[in-house]
RNA sequence: GGGCUUGUAGCUCAGUCGGUAGAGCGCACCCCUGAUAAGGGUGAGGUCACAGGUUCAAGUCCUGUCAGGCCCA
């Protein structure tokens, strides 16, 4: 038995004796959080103080100025997510971090509420329901109105169930007064733009490919399309090569090697139908590509795929001349073999019938040359715009062929073309071989009917125009203004935005939906559409006062009551001068692109609502699918009409993936309400604080229980500091900072606070959160926890209540307390406000009223540095002295080796508490710390401390001289 | 298939200019019982995804491969 186990059992029966001597800790900070429970409370009570609307009131006081932060528009649909999770916590990080260090933060929350997926949804129900019916008696406008009405009332439903999702998870925001894309006073903004862009000279209407029903005549998204299996003909055709001499030139065959037969380009296609509308041949320029002879015929197609083909048609005789790389191959003239007319596109006509490149040609299936029928294909209608190859689209809306294609086609469906085609193909000695085959064929989600591509009439931004501001074109401007005037966060968001920038196509901003912004174009009865820069701005007053609704139930005339038409220089003639009268025009169907709309909210909310201040926008922060969206949709619209980017800066966050890195299904997981009630928004801000949101972010339901256990060793912390400051009252009891001894802990503690205030402003600043989350947990879990309040506890506990050294400690507690309160609250702003009023006694104040608090510019003595070593080894001496059997560090005297000297000049008492032993000596020549056993010396039974002072005293206890003064006695 | 990007301890992340791999969590063991559904100490854990290359020296620079993610095709 140990001389401490007797010691102990002696003083059992008055073992209790001096505690209610004691200044034990007390506070009222609960250790458990109840979040679901007092998160509720917090919001109603920031409510009550009207906390974003006091912000604003005073923002004009704070001392960094505004910092303009827009928010950019979740689409209104449906349960928020994860990925709105890390979004929404991100951005309100940037508002409060912000706030906290002396910025004006004004913040707008915004919400996308028009387009397909709310169109779709509301149509479905409709169906569903039976009340599509009654809907299709009405006409157009009436019909329209009508879907209308139901998609804003499923996105105002779907608008307050998210903004109460965000709101529970405590952002800070003007939810008063958010933004939704479906207001009419956004909807005249993004008009202004679009008028801006007008003005430019950047609008235009041309050809484009789209999926099309030919059942219902209408252009189809895709969404509303349905993959069956069909039954199609697949062909593979000869193009006769314009000049055989040039092709085989090109293969280097020399006069005597080259066939007297001409050769022939071989394309593969499933959709004869489109042969009519054949515009160019691509190939990839990077594979090698044979002329061969096949069954007498010459031909050209890819080296790779010669065996595949010619097995597949069974051909006999195949016999490779020469071969050639793609890139040869580029520029070769060929002729249709169904027309001898060049197609009346609208472009122009030099690169039509010859071979281009094209990067998607690939050697999977085909001959490596793909037939290029610019108005029936998407590659096919890109490749066009690329070459400079117009678009023609020989099929009207009912999928019959127009006039410009040969008689024998005209007025046929094209479907029935098919099998024609081939007939006529293989007659003339242009069909190589051809079978039928079954494939997945896109169809009409409502008649089921096979869909094609169809090239129809929409309107275009476009990116090469130049603008009529300064001859530069959007790309350039956006290229160079991406270059050097935009911040990107992480840096390689500038590649990602180059990249994209540099392959994109011009902008088709209409669609051919109900649920939108009109697009204010109007059609002369001779059929030609129009738009100007002064129409767009008429129709836009009139959406101002009236809502978008307008343009379905006024008549152009009214539409374009202030319109001045012999003032629009740019007005068709026939406006211009009166012959056709504003009333006589019709209204255009299409809506803009929803990205125009959202494209445009710098305008519609940041301008609108702050002026010239709110342009540009300091930072935008959202997902990395962005730069093909919001960040580019915003920033081309920005140019156009300002030539300035929109922001100043761009932040980019990763997606949420499993435990394993893989993309995240959207059925598992846990939803939003369900991780609110397990942990709270405190603890899920916590996590996301700590996340390296730049990467992809892994998410498990395990990870919220270590995030929780990690909030949980914060909340801890402040409970202990504030339960030791229950007796002190700042304004009574404080000491002066700077009369602290430069040689005491406390005045280590607060030169640590001033470096964790360097460093979580200094993270804020730079948004790196995750640095801020791990400097402040490492604060509360090492330098306080584990060092600085496990050797002030001693003197907290038994001091006496008034002494100096307990309110010196007090205050520098104090202050650390209201310091870390701030710094915290911008990630749990539930808890440190908690914490801050618990630390202020007062029910009213709020730590999100506050700011950052200077650096208390005590400096602590250098021989710190040198201590905190001193202490590791000492602990390591410690451990090593347990296996001889003392284990209770107040059972230890501790000699430290301080050979330098620089010890000396530290407080012994405070090198005591630090490794929480009884006394500390120290040793200028030894090498490594000892432990001396002081079991044999008495212990004070109020202290528990074996520090030399301690004897009987005047009222029979055994008790040291600090604590026997403590207590008043002898 | 292309652009951008990620891969360091069981987990989450640091790692500067190329110079002997770091922290926290978790885990194991121990202490305390006056922070107690708390607190403290010590310790084990790594072929830096893989393969080449440059270099006296590579987690770091270069090339490729593999496995992910976002956006396109």
């Amino acid at each position: 038995m140990s001389a401490s186990e007797t010691d102990t059992r002696a003083a059992k029966p008055d073992k209790n004796r001096y505690k209610s001597t004691l200044n034990l800790p007390r506070t009222s900070f609960p250790m458990k959080a109840n979040l679901l429970q007092n998160e509720n409370q917090s919001i109603k009570r920031w409510d009550k103080l009207s906390l974003y609307q006091k912000l604003r009131d005073s923002g004009s006081e704070k001392p960094k100025g505004r910092f303009v932060f827009h928010d950019g528009p979740p689409y209104a649909n449906g349960s928020i997510h994860l990925g709105h999770l890390m979004n929404k916590c991100l951005k309100d990080f940037v508002v409060r971090s912000r706030t906290v260090m002396g910025y004006d933060v004004p913040f707008v929350p915004g919400w996308d509420c028009h387009g397909l997926p709310i169109e779709h949804k509301v149509m479905t129900g409709l169906v569903e329901s039976g009340k599509i019916k009654k809907l299709l008696d009405l006409d157009e406008d009436k019909r329209r109105v009508a879907v209308r009405r139901e998609c804003q009332k499923n996105a105002e439903k779907f608008q307050k169930l998210q903004a109460g999702q965000m709101q529970r998870l405590l952002t800070l925001a003007d939810y008063e007064d958010p933004y939704l894309t479906m207001q009419p006073r956004y909807e005249r903004e993004v008009l202004e733009v679009l008028g801006d862009l007008c003005r430019e000279g950047l609008v235009y209407r041309a050809l484009k490919p789209v999926h099309w029903s030919v059942d219902n005549e209408t252009a189809l998204a895709e969404a509303e399309l349905e993959y069956y299996d069909r039954e199609d003909l697949s062909v593979f055709v000869d193009f006769e090569c314009a000049d055989a001499d040039d092709v085989y030139e090109r293969f280097g065959l020399s006069g005597d090697d080259r066939p007297e037969t001409k050769p022939s380009l071989m394309i593969w296609t499933t959709t004869p139908w489109t042969l009519p509308a054949n515009m160019a041949v691509a190939v990839n320029e990077k594979f090698e590509y044979a002329v061969v002879r096949v069954d007498g015929n010459v031909t050209v197609l890819a080296s790779g795929l010669v065996e595949q083909v010619t097995k597949q048609a069974k051909s006999d005789s195949v016999e490779v001349l020469a071969t050639t790389t793609g890139d040869r191959l580029v520029g070769v003239r060929y002729k249709s073999p169904l027309r001898e007319d060049v197609p009346p596109a609208d472009g122009p006509v030099d690169k039509v019938w010859s071979v281009v490149q094209a990067d998607y040609v690939t050697l999977e299936d085909g001959t490596g040359l793909v037939h290029t029928a610019t108005g029936h294909g998407a590659d096919d209608y890109q490749t066009g715009l690329r070459e400079g190859i117009g678009v023609y689209c020989p099929v009207r809306g009912d999928g019959t062929y127009d006039e410009t294609v040969p008689e024998w086609l005209r007025g046929m469906h094209v479907f029935k073309a098919n099998a024609l085609v081939a007939d006529r193909l293989g007659e003339s000695g242009h069909l190589y071989h051809s079978n039928t085959f079954m494939h997945s064929y896109p169809h009409d989600w409502r008649s089921k009917g096979p869909v094609i591509f169809r090239a129809t009439e929409q309107w275009f931004v476009g990116v090469d125009r130049p603008t009529n501001r300064d001859n530069k074109s959007l790309r350039d401007l956006a290229m160079q203004k991406t270059e050097s005037g935009v911040e990107f966060i992480p840096t390689w968001g500038k590649n990602r935005m180059r990249g994209m920038l540099e392959g994109r196509p011009d902008w088709c901003i209409s669609r051919q939906r109900a649920w939108g912004l009109p697009i204010p174009s109007f059609t002369l009865p001779s059929g030609e559409s129009f738009m100007t820069e002064a129409v767009v701005r008429a129709v836009a007053q009139v959406v101002s006062e009236k809502g978008s609704d307008a343009w379905f139930t006024m008549d152009a005339g009214d539409l374009l009551a202030h319109y001045d038409a012999s003032d629009d220089s740019e007005a068709p003639q026939e406006v211009r001068s009166g012959q056709v009268a504003l009333s006589e025009l019709t209204k255009g169907r299409d809506i803009l692109d929803v990205w125009f709309e959202s494209g445009s909210s710098w305008n519609a909310v940041m301008r609108e609502r702050l002026g010239d201040e709110g342009f540009p926008v300091d930072l935008y922060l959202e997902g990395s699918d962005q730069h093909r969206g919001w960040f580019q949709s915003s920033l081309i619209a920005g140019l156009g009409s300002r030539g300035e980017p929109p922001y100043r800066a761009l932040l980019t966050h990763g997606f949420m993936v499993n435990k394993d890195g893989k993309k995240l299904s959207k059925s598992s997981g846990d939803t939003i309400e369900e991780l609110f009630k397990e942990f709270g928004a405190d603890v899920l801000r916590w996590w996301v604080s700590s996340l390296a949101y730049e990467n992809d972010v892994k998410v498990d339901h395990e990870f919220f229980k270590g995030a929780g256990e990690s909030y949980r060793k914060v909340r801890n912390t402040l409970r202990f500091m504030l339960s030791n400051l229950n007796d002190f009252d700042v304004s009574k009891d404080a000491v002066e900072l700077s009369s602290i001894d430069p040689a005491c802990v406390d005045a280590w503690a607060l030169g640590e606070l001033d470096r964790l205030t360097e460093a979580v402003t200094g993270a804020y600043e730079r948004y790196q959160f995750k640095h801020a989350h791990s400097a402040l947990y490492n604060f509360c879990n090492d330098t306080m926890s584990s060092v600085y309040l496990a050797a002030v506890k001693d003197r907290l506990y038994c001091d006496a209540v008034d002494s100096p050294r307990r309110r010196r400690t007090q205050t520098v507690l104090h202050r650390i307390t209201d310091q870390l309160c701030r710094l915290l609250a911008p990630m749990l702003c539930h808890t440190a406000d908690e914490a801050f009023r618990s630390l202020t006694g007062d029910d009213e104040s709020c730590v999100h009223l506050e700011e950052v608090l200077d650096a208390t510019g005590v400096k602590p003595s250098d021989a710190w540095s040198a201590a905190m070593e001193a202490r590791d080894a000492g602990l390591l001496a410690m451990e090593a002295s347990k296996a001889s059997g003392v284990e209770n560090p107040l059972d230890m005297a501790v000699a430290l080796s301080d050979k330098s000297g620089a010890l000396e000049s530290i407080e012994k008492g405070d090198l005591a508490d630090l490794l929480g032993v009884s006394e500390v000596t120290l040793d200028t020549a030894a090498d490594a710390a000892s432990v001396t056993d002081l079991r044999d010396r008495p212990r004070c039974e109020r202290s528990w401390k074996r520090d030399g002072t301690v004897r009987e005293r005047s009222d029979g206890g055994m008790l040291s001289g600090r604590d026997a003064a403590a207590v008043g006695v002898e």
